[in-house]
RNA sequence: GGCGAUGUAGCUCAGCCGGUUAGAGCGCACGGCUCAUAUCCGUGGUGUCCGGGGUUCAAGUCCCUGCAUCGCCA
């Protein structure tokens, strides 16, 4: 068997963050699932790189486009192997080659008359980079940016879409996994009993030139989508390469909800469009929230993966999002959460568990796993065979179905029963009495076979701690190359095979000095108390939670019926809204184009209906008569927007 | 407004085709062991299974309806 799974492509908008890391992980997790099925496996995942967002980011930096996205495309590729994601193709949509293609199977498609001209008035956003519709707009302004939208009249290639609706609905309702899990599928299909729309694939140079140049059209460029969702073709090299016929008919595309249509409408009829049979899968996950507010790349609570890592270690950030995230809805990041993940389950269950039997064959058996004596087995014995052979069966249906934590529950099964194994055979007792020799023996390779399949079947979770065991079990290479089918059976460890006891796998994390990035908005009534009685002073932890950025103001207003507020557009590197109440003290026109601080991590709030996703930071001094002055805090010096003040 | 999902112990959730006294983990209390990372094992309690109606010998599980939350669409 084959497997080709892909992550999105990630809009170098924005640097990575959990939720890239969260479906990052999955893919690779799955990746490595598959290959310890046996299969032959490709791995993908790259960066989105073209569009208007890009080029005025690096407009306001200063810098070309591809400069920009240079950069952070490099982020995206340095984050993951700090968090053991081992891609096998890592794709840019301004790689020549793929380019190249864009460009050929656009002519192709235009050939075939599915590509045609059109014009098309709307209402234009830029923060979204689309047109809106009249009843999407609140109080006339986009209300995801809060600014009214622009009324253009544009000529535009559109993609007949529609002519592929009939074929769209029939393959999914003859493809039950086509889409998953199943809410995703009905929400495609509910928004497919409704006429679908030709979709917009360009737009005029003389608006956008950072993209890829129509083939039949110099003066446009293409629009998103059709340039982006084809990675996972060229990839792989499409139209010629090996690896395309040797993959595509395997495709797996993981994505975050929010890319629902594109992956599952615009993307199967492209690809109808183009002749080329639909992707096998499409596997959908939710959100994650940060305590209990939404994460977002224009909000300030963005947790970064590197820090997680730095934090907790790799291990337990993969098996942390894995298990609490049940996959398709959303879940919720905290750091008493991923501590408890730690201590309970890895340091207490599995590394306790690991580290008692390790010493123990150790100290019994000379470092050796012992011979058992298959003709003593009692109902324990066979009751813990049964239990892990059932576990490799759900495991594998489990992971099968990007139900990873209810794999991982079964896997804890097996280790909880290992520990009711160790207590009620004692072998601490069995010790003592050399008539018992064979049953503690038999106990002793028992727990060393159990570990060495825990060892197995962990290592596409958690594949540093998973190889720390196998080296510890003294299976080094062996359990490298093996796969469920060779080694996932029991009876295999081999009598006599050396171990290394002493290795500890995961430490207890202090709840109270361990903490995460992110600011704990109730971090409990004790640690109130304890603020109360030190009188105003913050620790550094405290400080450091706070994130101080400078920005840009490139936008102000004021806001209708407030006489203190101005609503300001920063940029910080990216754009947000902040509400500022300087209004008494500041027009707007001499606002722009200033730099000022920031709080950006600051939980956004709404004045007179705008959301402010942050603070501006300003001085103020009362006067002899009470007057109020109040200065904007800046800095000294000339400085990029979006550098961090600490 | 239309469609859909969800609502189960203090918290996070599992409960497939309806079937014995409704479960797990965490947390809490008590007891036990000592091989182990102050770990592990055992015992214990609490649940109007969102409210109301219905189908059935039998419903957390099916149907209707109301409420709440969320998502998609308009």
């Amino acid at each position: 068997m084959t497997t080709y799974i892909t992550t999105p492509i990630y809009y170098v908008n924005a640097m990575p963050h959990l939720g890239h890391a969260y479906t990052t992980i999955v893919t690779d997790t799955y990746s490595r699932f598959r290959k310890l099925c046996g299969d032959d496996v490709r791995f993908q995942t790259g960066t989105d790189e073209h569009g208007e967002k890009i080029a005025q980011a690096a407009e306001a930096d200063g810098v070309s486009p591809k400069e920009y996205a240079d950069r952070i495309s490099e982020s995206f590729r340095n984050t993951w192997p700090s968090l053991a994601i081992a891609p096998d193709n890592f794709i840019r949509t301004t790689d020549p080659a793929h380019v190249r293609t864009v460009q050929q199977i656009l002519q192709q498609v235009y050939d075939r008359d599915d590509i045609y001209f059109s014009e098309y008035t709307g209402l234009y956003c830029q923060g979204c980079e689309r047109f809106l519709t009249d009843k999407e707009l609140v109080d006339g302004n986009c209300p995801d940016h809060q600014k009214p939208p622009k009324e253009i009249a544009e000529q535009n290639y559109f993609f007949r879409m529609s002519r592929y609706q009939e074929w769209l609905i029939d393959h999914i309702q003859s493809n039950p996994e086509f889409i998953t899990p199943e809410r995703y599928r009905n929400e495609v299909l509910s928004f497919l009993s409704e006429p679908l729309e030709d979709l917009c694939i360009s737009r005029p140079t003389s608006r956008l030139t950072w993209g890829i140049p129509l083939p039949f059209d110099n003066n446009f460029v293409t629009y998103v989508w059709f340039d982006a969702l084809i990675n996972y073709l060229t990839g792989i090299g499409y139209p010629d390469g090996p690896d395309f016929q040797r993959y595509w008919s395997a495709a797996e595309h993981v994505i975050a909800k929010d890319i629902l249509k594109p992956h599952a409408i615009y993307w199967p009829t492209m690809l109808k469009a183009m002749g080329v049979e639909p992707y096998k899968r499409l596997h959908v996950h939710g959100y994650w929230n940060v305590d209990e507010t939404k994460m977002s790349k224009s909000i300030g609570n963005v947790i970064r993966p590197g820090e997680l890592v730095e934090l907790y270690g790799v291990d337990t950030v993969r098996y942390f999002v894995l298990r609490e995230m049940s996959f398709g809805l959303d879940a919720s990041f905290s750091t008493e959460a991923i501590i408890e993940r730690q201590n309970s389950d890895l340091a207490n269950d599995l590394g306790n568990l690991f580290s008692r039997s390790l010493t123990m064959i150790g100290k019994y058996a000379d470092n050796t796993v012992p011979e058992p004596y298959k003709g003593l087995l009692n109902d324990l014995d066979r009751d813990l065979i049964n239990a892990v052979e059932h576990m490799v069966s759900e495991y594998r249906r489990n992971m099968n179905s990007f139900n990873f934590n209810l794999a991982l529950r079964e896997v804890w099964k097996v280790i909880g029963m290992m520990n009711r194994f160790i207590v009620t055979n004692a072998p601490w007792e069995l010790a003592k009495d050399t008539s018992r020799e064979k049953r503690l023996m038999t106990v002793l390779y028992f727990l060393a076979e159990s570990l060495r399949i825990l060892a197995l079947v962990l290592r596409p979770v958690m594949p540093d701690a998973a190889a720390k065991m196998a080296e510890a079990l003294g299976l080094g290479a062996e359990l490298e190359n093996a796969t469920l089918d060779t080694a996932g059976k029991w009876g295999l460890s081999t009598p006599g095979t050396r171990i290394a006891p002493g290795q500890q796998l995961f430490p207890r994390l202090d709840k109270k000095k361990k903490q995460a990035p992110p600011p704990q908005k109730d971090a409990g009534r004790k640690n109130k108390e304890r603020e109360k009685k030190e009188e105003g002073l913050i620790t550094f932890d405290q400080f450091g939670k706070m994130e101080l950025r400078v920005a840009r103001i490139v936008a102000a207003e004021k806001i209708a019926k407030a006489d203190k507020l101005l609503k300001l557009t920063v940029a910080a590197p990216e754009e947000r809204t902040i509400v500022a109440g300087i209004a008494q003290h500041y027009t707007p026109e001499q606002l722009i184009g200033r730099l000022v601080l920031i709080v950006a991590n600051l939980k956004p709030a709404k004045l007179m209906g705008v959301t402010s996703q942050g603070m501006v930071l300003a001085a103020k001094e009362t006067d002899e008569n009470g007057k109020e002055r109040l200065v904007l805090a800046t800095v000294a010096d000339t400085i990029a927007p979006g550098s961090k003040i600490s």
